[in-house]
DNA sequence: GAATTCGATTACGTATACATTAAAAGGAGA
DNA sequence: TCTCCTTTTAATGTATACGTAATCGAATTC
């Protein structure tokens, strides 16, 4: 039990590790990057990596320009709103849908669970805590919504979402009215309300868009 | 001027060739076909295939299976009743985006003649036609709402819904009413009623999917 | 000095060779 | 006959070789 979840193949190790130097920016924004270093940079050959930056690509994470390597894409302020309109309507469609369901509290435990570390992150004041719980938070919603697809759709543009966060992380506010949302919520699925789950969501993330917009707007990036 | 936009590489020719291998049902729902046999279809060595797998398993038209070959994926009630709540939501979005945009009479001509197709394909009861129509409409629909990635998504599960189509079209009786709730869109649009707009899209899309789902029902597709 | 052409370089796209390992087939023993 | 183990097969995953075509730079021309 050296490693119990590595990769099974060269191809699935360079897509998470890929994955995770954009994530991190260790590739950072609008570098560009040639098939060659990155099969050197991950100790492998061309092939592997080639196909994992065509997976990626269809992520939306990087661009394969031929002859000019792969380029890491930028977060620009058009692709934040774009990307926060679809988790928008999806996550609302998934607690409409949790709601319709008919979850009885211990179905939507990991659901409180996660609203409590949000409350506990933010008594300290912890950021990065307080992310991860939000993450958690908002991938347990669109799993209760009970659609496969939008729980893929959900968790590729989440990618996205925390490479914007990462870059606005300290610039923000302490999300402190936030959790009065996620209990509202929790309230609407419980009680099978499901157009009041789907606009009280609605409204949580529109806010949460014009917060990111507008700080990204403060941190000078472009808008497009 | 042979062929204006015959695809520069191998890759993008499987891609196109196998996606309508798919979408016709050359290649049969639920078949196994291993990398080299689809090699030796194409005329192509196994690399440029497995690369346009990757990314057809990412559009979720197959799956692939290490050493069962590609199973292309089956069209179940399941399966379209996902896709079809989000092209909903997304379409929906998009209805109430181009509403907002303020769009005049000329930037909505195609919506307004895609809708006089299918008028005319119902006068001749040709199904064929009115999917076209009726597709071309959807597609111009995302397109004036203005969000890329909501454009390639939609674009995306069209393809399912294609498939769908494909076996259900002449099971289905001519959908008379269906063009009423288009005109009444084009209105909404045209005045900027974002919210009227997002209505009468989600109402016609709901119906569309119970239509769907009854008429696979009816042929005895499985559930899941 | 600017633009253009030619040539060298080099990154990619594809084919192919090979190692790996899951699956299938076959055989031995109960 | 059934089960378990061994052997064989074969499909994949990866590396590598190589042709092609785009790019960069230098040299030439205007």
């Amino acid at each position: 039990m050296t490693d119990p979840d590595r990769p099974k193949t060269s191809t699935a190790a360079a897509l998470n590790r890929l994955r995770e130097m954009i994530l991190t920016g260790e590739l950072s924004a609008q570098s560009d990057h040639l098939e060659a270093e990155l099969a050197t940079r991950l100790g492998m050959s061309r092939t592997p990596v080639r196909e994992a930056t065509l997976v990626l690509q269809g992520m939306g994470l990087l661009e394969v320009r031929p002859r000019k390597g792969v380029r890491i894409k930028p977060i620009t302020i058009r692709d934040m709103e774009e990307v926060y309109e679809i988790l928008t309507e999806l996550e609302s469609l998934a607690a409409a849908r949790a709601a319709a369901a008919g979850y009885s509290a211990d179905d939507l435990m990991a659901l409180k669970e996660a609203t409590e570390e949000m409350d506990a992150a933010l008594a300290q004041e912890d950021r990065a805590a307080w992310a991860a719980a939000d993450e958690a938070y908002h991938t347990e919603l669109v799993r209760l919504g009970g659609n496969s697809r939008v729980i893929g759709i959900v968790q590729m543009y989440n990618d996205q979402v925390r490479r914007a966060r990462a870059a606005t992380l300290d610039a923000r506010p302490l999300p402190t009215a936030s959790n009065a949302d996620h209990r509202a919520l929790y309230e609407a699925i419980l009680t099978r309300d499901a157009e009041g789950a789907r606009k009280i969501h609605r409204r949580h993330r529109i806010a949460a868009r014009k917060l990111l917009t507008a700080i990204l707007s403060d941190l000078g990036q472009p808008y497009v």
